[in-house]
DNA sequence: CTCCAAAATTGACCGTGGTCACTATATGAA
DNA sequence: TTCATATAGTGACCACGGTCAATTTTGGAG
C-alpha cells in the first residue's frame, strides 16, 4: 500500500533546501556544510541524509537548477548566427559553472551519470546544452560535413577545456571566452580542407 | 643554515609509496585509505602528512607516474600518420586516465594547477602531452590552417570528453575509442569549408 | 665527545560527512 | 475512535582526512 507524500515531508524538505541556498548566498558553495544547512532548517543531522543521498545530491539540485536556469533565458533569445554572438549567448553559461573552482569540481562530477537511475539535474542539463547548440549549429552558417549532434558536443568540450585552464596558473594569460573563441573558430568555421 | 635532507626522509617517503602502491595493486585508488597506508608504512599518521600536503597529492604523485610512463612508451612510437594510428596511439594513456571513476576524478582536479608554486605531476604532463601531440599534427596529413598546438588542446579537451561520456549511463553504448574516432576526424580532418 | 638547533616523527585530537537503531507522527482500515 | 503500520525524524555514533604541540633523532660546531 503506497501511501502518498506527506506534506510535512515537503515542507522538510523545502527548509533544507532554503536553508542551504541562503548560507550559499552568504558565504558560497565550498563552505557550505551540512550542520548548518540542519541549524538552519530545525531538523537533525539524518533528516538531511533521508531526503538527499548526500552532500552531493544537494549540490547537484542546486548547482543543476542555476545551469538550468540560465539555459531558459538562452533558449529566449534567438539563435547565434556568428562565433562571436554564439559566445556572447553560451556567457551566461560558462560564468555559472566557473563561478567557485568547487562548483567546477561539482558540474563535472555529475555531468556523466553512472547508472541510469541516478542520473540529476546537472546531466539532465548536460543533454539539454547539446540539444539547444545542436539546433542553433543546424540553421547557422557553420559547417556541415559532420552531424550537429557531433559538433555541439564538441562546443561542450571546449567549453569544458576552456573553464578548466581558467583555473590553471599555467595558462591564467589568456580570458576564458578569448580561449574559448579560438576554439570554436577552428571548430565551427575550418577554412583548410586541403591537407 | 639549510641542512641536506637526510636520508631518513627518503627512506621514510619512498615507504610510504611502496606501501600506497601495494595497496593500491591490490583494491585499486579509491579504495586507499591514509591509515592502511602508514600501517603498511610502519609510521605516524602525521608522517604521512609531512610528506605528502594531502592525500590528493600522493595521488597526483601516483596517478601522474602512470600517465608519464605512458608518454615515456608513446615517445618511443614513430609519429602517428592517421586518425586511426593516432588513436591506437593515445590509447594507453586513455586506458590510464579512465582506468577508474576515481583516477578520472582526479586527474581532471590536478589537471590544472591552481598556483604556480603547487603545479603537480599530472598538471605536467598535461602540458607534456599538448607538446608531444603538437608535435605529430605538425608534421602529420592534417589540417593546417590553426597552430599545432591549438590542434593538440583540442584533441586533449576530445579526449576528456570521449573518457566523462565513458562513466555516463546515458551514453555508454558507444566505446570511448569509437566516440573519440568521430570527434577527431572531424577536428583534425574538415572537408566541408563551405558553410 | 658533548651540546644544541634544525629536522623528522609521533599520536591524541578535531571537523565533517554519513549511518542506523530507535522514537514520533500521520493516515487508512475496522 | 482506535489500532496498525508505513513514513518521517532523531541524535549518538562511526569513518576518515587532516592538525599540531610535544618528543625524538640527526648531524655539524666547538
Amino acid at each position: 500500500m503506497n501511501r502518498p507524500v506527506q506534506k510535512r515531508t515537503l515542507e522538510t524538505r523545502a527548509r533544507l533546501i532554503a536553508a542551504a541556498e541562503a548560507l550559499i548566498d552568504d558565504a558560497g558553495y565550498e563552505a557550505l556544510r551540512v550542520e548548518e544547512v540542519v541549524l538552519g532548517a530545525g531538523v537533525a543531522k539524518g533528516t538531511f541524509f533521508a531526503h538527499f543521498k548526500d552532500k552531493d545530491a544537494l549540490m547537484d539540485l542546486l548547482v543543476g537548477g542555476e545551469i538550468d536556469a540560465c539555459l531558459d533565458a538562452i533558449e529566449k533569445r534567438p539563435p547565434p548566427g556568428t562565433i562571436d554572438d554564439l559566445i556572447e549567448t553560451l556567457a551566461p553559461l560558462l560564468t555559472a559553472m566557473s563561478s567557485e573552482r568547487y562548483v567546477f569540481d561539482v558540474v563535472i562530477r555529475h555531468s556523466g551519470a553512472a547508472a541510469i537511475e541516478e542520473i540529476g539535474v546537472i546531466a539532465m542539463t548536460f543533454e539539454r546544452q547539446v540539444r539547444v547548440i545542436a539546433d542553433w549549429l543546424a540553421d547557422g552558417p557553420f559547417r556541415r560535413d559532420v552531424p550537429p549532434a557531433l559538433l555541439a558536443e564538441g562546443v561542450q568540450a571546449f567549453a569544458i577545456q576552456s573553464i578548466a585552464l581558467k583555473f590553471c596558473a599555467l595558462h591564467s594569460q589568456d580570458s576564458m571566452m578569448d580561449r574559448l573563441r579560438d576554439y570554436l573558430t577552428a571548430w565551427l568555421l575550418p577554412t583548410d580542407p586541403k591537407h
